[in-house]
DNA sequence: GCTTGCCCTAGAGTTCACTTCATAGTTTAT
DNA sequence: ATAAACTATGAAGTGAACTCTAGGGCAAGC
């Protein structure tokens, strides 16, 4: 299979295709050179690039990735380790869940005031007063 | 005030605050040349440095900052107006939020086939064989 | 008057995950 | 035979928000 069917396929540009090559995230099970000098994709490399889609979907780096997937294709990591790992995403993932949590907070005391605004500015005042003390702005 | 006195005053580098001048968030208001070239910063520059902080924290761009400053120092906008951009906002983080949410999910059923794995190597084999059919890998 | 430690500028470097470009060789269709 | 469409390469560009460097000018203490 040559770069843009494969491309098509995986809904991926062939640039990107050649640029996880030079990452590393391929390696010669997924793509052989033909005698014209073009490459030549096996179908693990679909399998590859659905794998390298899926850590991308958990919030991998392309850096992460290459690790992970050295260690899928080494077969070098225990149940253990994995177990391990996913909950270390997890809790990434959970912390810029909080983030955003945050911010919603935030913009949520700001929808409230503006809202009061609207409707009853005086009470709006006061709230202005008691969100200025114990925090900034 | 000199610049590293306002670095330290708001726990940001001096580089920091001369690139958001170049990006035109500060203007005259909050910074002035002394003789010498140097700047000096007005108290104002702490309550500017403070609105771009908040504005920060609830997920702007510095380039929606800039237009968001515009509007708070021409008082360009109605309250309507700020209410329905809050909540634009809102709907933008809440979006992020569902991202990390789909995130969670695959992470949380990964960990329940390794944590199978473990214990029941034959009922995690039917679990992967169910995921299998209706999604990806 | 010398060192240390601020300050200035313009511009380059950083990170990430691509994307685009310039240039050139190969294959396919007409 | 020639044009269109594909392939290849290495390198540069993108955007966001800084961060750092080089090369220089002031300022304060001894």
């Amino acid at each position: 299979m040559k770069i843009q069917e494969l491309a098509d396929k995986m809904g991926l540009t062939i640039h990107t295709i050649r640029f996880y090559e030079k990452e590393g995230l391929l390696d010669n099970r997924h793509v052989r050179r033909e005698s014209n000098n073009y490459r030549n994709y096996s179908e693990e490399a679909i399998e590859r690039l659905k794998l390298i889609k899926k850590f991308q979907s958990i919030g991998c780096s392309l850096a992460e990735l290459k690790e992970a997937l050295q260690d899928h294709d080494t077969n070098s990591r225990t149940n253990l380790q994995i177990i391990d790992w996913i909950q270390g995403k997890k809790e990434e993932i959970e912390r810029k869940k909080q983030e955003y949590d945050q911010m919603l907070d935030t913009l949520n005391k700001m929808l409230e005031y503006r809202t009061l605004l609207m409707n009853d500015p005086q009470k709006a005042e006061e709230m202005l007063r008691n969100w200025h003390t114990g925090s900034s702005d």
